[in-house]
Formats: structure tokens, sequence, C-alpha cells
DNA sequence: AGAAACATACCAACCGGTCGGTTTTTATAT
DNA sequence: ATATAAAAACCGACCGGTTGGTATGTTTCT
């Protein structure tokens, strides 16, 4: 009997993960290297990363490896900062800042989401998810990182609430900050429970609840 | 510097995970190292889990681990399904069936995961959201076990909501099967949060979004 | 020429798992 | 109750494989 599962093909990287080519060669190394690393670590966890699958998938050396980055640590975190701030970027921040109705905003955040439209694997979940569970408890340098990034992304979220306050078209004595806190938990938790289920009905019934919810937030 | 996290004290084992004293010899050392595993593997995920600590912990040798056991598989999952069952059962399963208001139930399981008392450490989180995060995407196995404890935990919360729902309790319109698993995806999702900030304050905030939404259930 | 960028052979530590041998328990006969 | 043989339970040295990291040498760019 066989543990593995069945064959996962790689996830295509979303455009807007994609980078320009830079000019030097040595740029191009260490791009080639961030982007693997990424890869192989949101497949396997930063654990279970091989720093020879990385070197093997970039095509470069351990020499290049470390002449770039001081150990895996280093790499790990150059790698996820990079991939994380892109994403929540492309897929939160730019959406949410452009408008004073979060709540519909959020709803096709989520909706895209559901929709399998923002290149996120649904069997591999949220890497920033991923990272969170490995990493956090065994780990301070990167819970403090991961830390960052969630209080950041709660920060986007409470502060188009507080926008959508100010407009009218949110209750005012909504707590911001504390429905962000909300709004990301439950996001992670939906996505976690699909990697498990694969059970996307699931998914469909989550995001039934959680528009309802988000409904009971306008003015 | 040092990636090490501040250190963490083995966590006290709640009182209804203790086995009582088994007969046999073998059976003592079967549960001790059942005991060791699932400790291990909650505090490090199951691919970090060392048999080489659990046999220290559990102070039995390779030879006794590989007569009870086939392989770290098999110890792995008959750790988890005995220790999860009896965490569900006896923290969300027993009290929700002894309610025909599942709504006020729910409130006071929650509260009871906020004020610590269930024995779970907030900074290492649930073990079966732990587990479902590392294993699901990378062995079937495990998967299709996870999946199973999470239908479980879901059918019960749904079978409450049921009998709420004939009791007039709980909203008629609603769809019992859905709102458990929202429930159960929110509340992975909260602890997994604090996994990361540490920030006692977001999971009281976080509560009070949750059960803005449970009271919204309410016939 | 000198520095930055890379290549490769190598290392100790650890991993899960195996296997031949020893001890303890159990079943049976007396 | 005791002797004994078979089976279950346990022990621990050992193995091949992989890991992250290093040291030394070579190529490429400025």
């Amino acid at each position: 009997m066989s543990h593995d599962p069945p064959h996962i093909p790689l996830p295509e990287f979303p455009p807007y993960l994609k980078r320009e080519r830079p000019a030097s060669r040595a740029e191009r190394t260490r791009q080639a290297l961030l982007e693997a690393a990424f890869l192989e670590i949101y497949l396997k966890g930063f654990r279970a990363a091989s720093l020879s699958d990385i070197l093997e998938v970039s095509g470069c050396t351990k020499g290049a490896l470390y002449h770039h980055f001081t150990d895996k640590h280093a790499l790990g975190l150059a790698a996820l900062g990079d991939a994380f701030h892109r994403f929540l970027d492309h897929n939160w921040y730019q959406p949410l800042a452009g408008t004073d109705d979060p709540v519909t905003e959020l709803r096709r955040i989520i909706e895209r989401h559901v929709n399998g439209e923002l290149g996120v694997d649904p069997r591999l979940g949220c890497p920033i998810n991923n990272l969170s569970q490995e990493m956090s408890p065994i780990d301070e340098e990167f819970r403090l990182f991961l830390s960052g990034v969630l209080a950041e992304w709660r920060g986007h979220i409470a502060d188009a609430l507080e926008r959508g306050k100010a407009a009218g078209t949110v209750r005012a004595d909504v707590d911001a900050e504390g429905v962000a806190a909300y709004i990301v938990a439950t996001h992670q938790g939906v996505s976690g429970m699909l990697k498990t289920t694969r059970d996307i009905s699931l998914a469909e019934k989550c995001a039934h609840s959680y528009f309802d919810y988000l409904e009971h937030l306008r003015a």
C-alpha cells in the first residue's frame, strides 16, 4: 500500500507572480532560486523542502545558493516574503483600496477564491496558512515574519472597513480590527478544511455562511 | 542568531486523555508508545516527529515499537485516531448531544477554548488542524483519515442544529450541514491564527464576531 | 588583476527500518 | 504446583539513504 497521493501536477504560476526578466546573470540565478524555493516550500512545507530539489528545479548549484543566501532560513524567508506580498497586494490590497464598499468587494474576493481564479490550488491550500501552521510553533523567526504578514493583511481589511464606515456602507458600530481578524481567520480556516476534504461543495456552503455574516455588517 | 522559539514546556495531558492503567505489560508499552507518539507528533508534526525521541520518552526500544506497529504511519494513525476521538467526544460530541439549544452550547464550547480550559496550548494550536495542514497534500492515507474525522465532527454539529430546528431554538431555514462546515472551518482558522500571532485579544475579538454569527442562527 | 559568481566533492548528523538474539509470558502436560 | 516448550514481547547494533552545510577550486565579469 502506498501513502502517496494521486499525482498532483505542479500548479501554474499565476501571472502576477511572474517576474520580469532581470538583467544581470547573478540576479537571474537569484530569482531562479527564489522561485524554485517558493514552489518547493509550497509543495512540501519548509522543513521537508529539499535543497537538492530546489537546486535541481532552479538549475543552480550549492555554490550559487550559498553565495546568495546565508542558509536555508534566509532563502525561505526571502522567497516567501516576496511571494506573499505579491499575492496579497494583487488579490486583496489593491481591490480593497479602490472601494468604499468593502463588503461587496470582500464578497468578490472570496468568490474569486472559491472559483479558483487566483491560481491557488485548493488541494495545496493557502501558502500563508500552510507556513503558519508548520513553522510558528517551532521557529520564532518564522513566526514573527508570518505574524507581520497577517497583521498587514488584517490592517488592509480594517482600513477598508473604516472607510466603509465613513462612507456609510458599513455599520458604524463595527469593530473594524476585530472583524478583520475574524475574516482572515475564517478565510484560512475554510481553505484549510478544503485541503483535507477536497469537497468543493463544502467551500460553497461555507461561502454562503460567510456572505451571511458579511452582509450583516452593512449599514 | 537562534531560530528556536522561547522554551515551551510540555503541555499537561488533560485528564480525559489519560488512560486507565492497562493490565498486561504488553498493553502498557503499547499505550506508552501511543501517548509518547501523540505528544511528539503534536509538538513537531508527523514528518519531523523522531522515532528515537518517541522511544526515549516512552522508555521503549525499537524492537518493541516495531513489534506493535508495522511502521511510523501505523503508529501515527493509531495515536492520532485515539486522541482525536477522545478529545472531540469529550469537548464537542457529549456537550452537543445533551441539548436542544445548540447555539448556546456552541458558545459555551468556544468560550472554553478561548479561556484555555481544554488543555489545548494556543501556541501549538489544534492538533487536528495541524495534522490536516501538514499531511493532507502529501499523504492520501492521512488525508482520508483526517477527512473522516472532520466529517464526523461536522456531523455531530449538524445533528445538534437539526435538533435545535425541531425544538424551535434554531431558525428553520438554516442549512445545518453548511453551517456546521462553516463553524468547524472558522474554529480551525481562529486557532490557527492564534498559533502565529499569540495575541489572545485577537481570539476574544474573533469570538465576538463568531458569537454574532451564531446568534444570527436563533429562531 | 581582482572580485564576484559559481561549481563540486565532501562531511557529520540524523532518519526510518531491519534483523538476529534474548527475555518474559502463556499454554499445556504431568 | 511444577516443568517445559512454544509463542509473544522486547532489545539494540546496524544499514542505506538523505539532510543542510562547508571548503576548496574554477569560471565569469568588471
